[in-house]
DNA sequence: GTCCATTTGTAGCCTGTGCTACAATTTAGC
DNA sequence: GCTAAATTGTAGCACAGGCTACAAATGGAC
């Protein structure tokens, strides 16, 4: 014989430590990254389109296509061929979270001394590494600064 | 005809705007995170071994060998079969530049208020992101509020 | 020295992201 | 309405990271 279960299918490995990058993760930070740039390009030209995405992403528009439909069937854009691709209801739910994120970041980043610009880039990586917590500390140091932050 | 020069052979996309997770990013990241857990090994355990490896990362063995492959075809890490794993000079250099880049972002996060433990695992995460200036100025930062961080 | 558990290595599969080349559709010019 | 350019979609390749299943080597127990 050749597969039995294999005490108990091997439920899961332990995960002990630091567990996180699991390609799963990445590919979650990418979708991320398409989701807050279709709210951007939408909020700011009016419709996301597979070339300003590409452009944008700085890969080319057919690796964007394969991401969009990998979206899609996780429920996060709706796009039809050759139409301007729409976030559905979770994708503008999760834009705006990942927006919020990314400001609280930069707002944090800018009160420690980092140029603007540097910020901004730098938040970019950051951002989908933030945990709940340290984003809570985020914003209660920011409070303490009397700094801007966005509304939850 | 099939294929001609194309247009300058497409010399590489524009590139504008966020042109990081390229990828490539994403697999230093990961050679980053083993490098450094190796070097950590060796130091408390005398030897790093695949299994522990693999267990630390949570991922099989498997991967854990075929990432190690990688990192000696890119001149990291020294490893002979069946024998302990060993870091190349550039993979020691590499592994101590990473891990006073972890740990000045811990004594950030720690700064900001984030508790110790969520600091280490964020840290983790974040520290791949954070770019030169950005750590210059976290380590200004800490020389304001009077942390300790660790020497260059 | 032999046998068995552990560790390490290999084969082969899947998914995700990247690409080039080429086909199909839309859009704009006429 | 027809044609050409731009845009979008599809086919098929490469590589990295994840896995299971299985083979080989090492290291102790005896």
């Amino acid at each position: 014989m050749k597969c039995p279960p294999t005490k108990a299918a091997k439920v899961r490995p332990p995960l002990q430590g630091n567990s996180r990058h699991t390609r799963q993760e990445h590919s979650q930070e990418i979708a991320l990254d398409y989701v807050e740039l279709i709210a951007e390009l939408i909020a700011t030209t009016g419709a996301a389109r597979v070339t300003d995405l590409a452009h944008r992403l700085g890969v080319t528009h057919v690796t964007v296509n394969r991401t969009i439909q990998r979206l899609q069937r996780s429920g996060l854009v709706n796009a039809q061929p050759y139409r301007s691709i729409l976030l559905t209801e979770a994708g503008r739910k999760l834009s705006e979270e990942s927006r919020r994120r990314h400001e609280i970041v930069v707002e944090v980043l800018k009160s420690l001394g980092v140029p603007d610009a540097v910020a901004h880039l730098d938040a970019e990586g950051m951002e989908h590494h933030v945990s709940r917590k340290t984003l809570s500390a985020f914003v209660k140091h920011l409070e303490r600064c009397g700094r801007h932050q966005p509304p939850p």
